[in-house]
DNA sequence: CTGTTAGCGCATTCAT
DNA sequence: ATGAATGCGCTAACAG
């Protein structure tokens, strides 16, 4: 099969380029009925398809989109990523892909081949929201997700952070727990958003003010240290029972892997709560109650906003947004 | 910053765009010692980079690949996603990304979408590795990944899915289990080849010819009839311990359910096996003894085949080759 | 309503 | 060693 070009369908339906290119473009208004029949059934007849590799030299404008994810090997990105390629799909937009693997390096260097591969618009999922190369886009044609900058400059869309939060610690202290004996584990805060702020919506719900009641972890190394804070914990315990909050799924794979260690069962010994819903949470016994996300709905608003933009050709320099998509509490017994 | 083109950087240098274009494409045996260190110079002050949608154009060859994956939500996938996008970056060349969502109709979009989009190449993760669409593509510039299609067409870089299971579960007979008490759960076979294949290597493994040992799920209704057929199962057994050997972490994971509800323990009611590693498998208590794979390593490969053919003029129409990545297995106790 | 023409940014002969 | 000219496939005035 050899490429038509405009050129051929031209010919063939005997009328110049142009009123192909009128065609194709929807400019139906620019051409006679007739002739607009003749075109549809070349077109459909010849199976052609416009270059958009042309298109887009001539026009500047290619309708691709590039993604710049924080790490795709983490599920709460890979259903993102599911829902910026649906909402693409929808609107006629194409996708290039880009991946940081939670490295802040890599993730300039990906703007930066984005930038130059002459996309529409950019949607970033960042390593670090505060990199100084994210000063270098314009809020016209780029949206960010996920995790936000401390002054926002371009439109972010993200989770509920703080009131999910303050909401579902709120719920474990209406059963019972105390203040005194509720914890937050989560990564080192490092600045990123999405961990002060389910941090800030734990120190509103229990009223603590100071870091007491902060555990961090990690994935490097052994856990020797966090097992034993954990421990310590359960030994001071004010009340009847601790209850542990974890800022995400893989927080809360340490966690049980620590209370594996001291032989520890929830909820009878400890309470446990998580952000975030992964698939195994619901098999384990009991189950893990949680804050679900909508991620992929996170990644079609992106794509929405975003495209919004895009076409709105007479108002640009849009003053930047935060969009917060709603969460939804999980109950299943863990604490 | 306005866009630098190519007749700037010529401009500003004082030679010809074709010296440049000479230049850009490392054919410096074209001019003089001196013209291309001004013209390096120049680039580099200027941080100049050629349009690849231009060059596109000219060329006809963007150096961008076309992905399709069947599932981005799939855990598996989006390692070998991961694998695509490094090897595809130090080769310089770009993805475009695509997902089926397991439909089979979307996957057909995807390609269509894809070979109009002018990419260079295509990775294919099938939905349906029989699928008609892929018999339109050449084996010149696509591979397949995990699937593989009964009649390999097409390069294929799939896992040693018959080896793997045939010497897991040869193992899992050395440590006591009998053939007669070991069944292979699986999504129904729907001649999809990662499950053909790992069943063929249970097959060999106890030398069960019939499919009486082979238990379905799927992720649709209830699993109120795959919970009763376990039950029979484990009534019935004939040696002291049944064993049971799930086609993935999902499967596992209803397998699991099902477990519960029966009050069920592994490793002392019942022995577990499976084909996957996730994370989670080596917190529960106990972890899943389990075949894992390198799922990131399937990607690098596909890309690496990929672009050796792409890259290379002379030779082409290449013979169909399967290529086996081999897996690991890893012992944490569930059997 | 329809056709002509001049680019878009780069690669590639063919001259010089 | 270097440059002028032409074309890749399409869009966008501008004519007619």
């Amino acid at each position: 099969m050899e490429k038509l070009t405009i050129k051929d369908i031209a010919r063939l339906a005997d009328v110049s380029t142009a009123t192909v290119s009128n065609y194709l473009n929807g400019n139906y208004s620019r051409m006679s009925e007739k002739t607009r029949k003749r075109l549809e059934d070349m077109i459909r007849e010849t199976n052609y398809v416009p270059s958009s590799v042309a298109r887009g030299l001539a026009t500047n404008h290619n309708k691709t989109i590039g993604v710049s994810v924080a790490d795709i090997t983490n599920p709460f990105t890979s259903t993102v990523l599911s829902g910026i390629y649906d909402a693409c799909g929808k609107l006629g937009y194409t996708v290039v892909f880009t991946n940081a693997s939670s490295d802040s390096t890599r993730e300039i260097d990906n703007v930066n081949k984005l930038k130059h591969q002459e996309v529409s618009g950019l949607i970033i999922d960042p390593v670090d929201a505060e990199n100084a190369i994210f000063k270098t886009l314009s809020n016209d044609s780029t949206v960010m997700i996920d995790r936000q900058a401390a002054a926002v400059k371009i439109d972010s869309v993200v989770t509920d952070n703080y009131n999910a939060v303050n909401k579902f610690v709120g719920n474990m202290k209406k059963s019972g727990y105390i203040d005194e004996d509720l914890y937050f584990i989560s990564w080192p805060l490092r600045n990123v958003s999405t961990r002060l702020e389910r941090y800030r919506g734990f120190k509103t719900a229990t009223g603590i003010k100071d870091d007491s009641h902060l555990i961090l972890v990690d994935d490097s190394g052994d856990d020797q240290y966090f097992i034993s804070q954990i421990k310590q914990i359960v030994d001071r315990k004010r009340s009847g029972k601790v209850g542990f909050f974890t800022m995400n799924g893989r927080v809360l794979l340490h966690l049980l892997k620590a209370m594996q260690a001291l032989n520890y069962r929830y909820p009878d010994d400890v309470g446990i709560g998580s952000y975030e819903d992964l698939d195994w949470m619901e098999i384990i016994q009991p189950g893990i109650s949680c804050i679900h996300q909508d991620s992929f709905n996170l990644g079609v608003t992106a794509v929405n906003t975003l495209v919004r933009k895009l076409e709105d050709e007479k108002t640009k320099h849009f003053v930047p947004q935060l969009i917060e998509v709603p969460t939804m509490i999980k109950m299943r017994g863990s604490y």
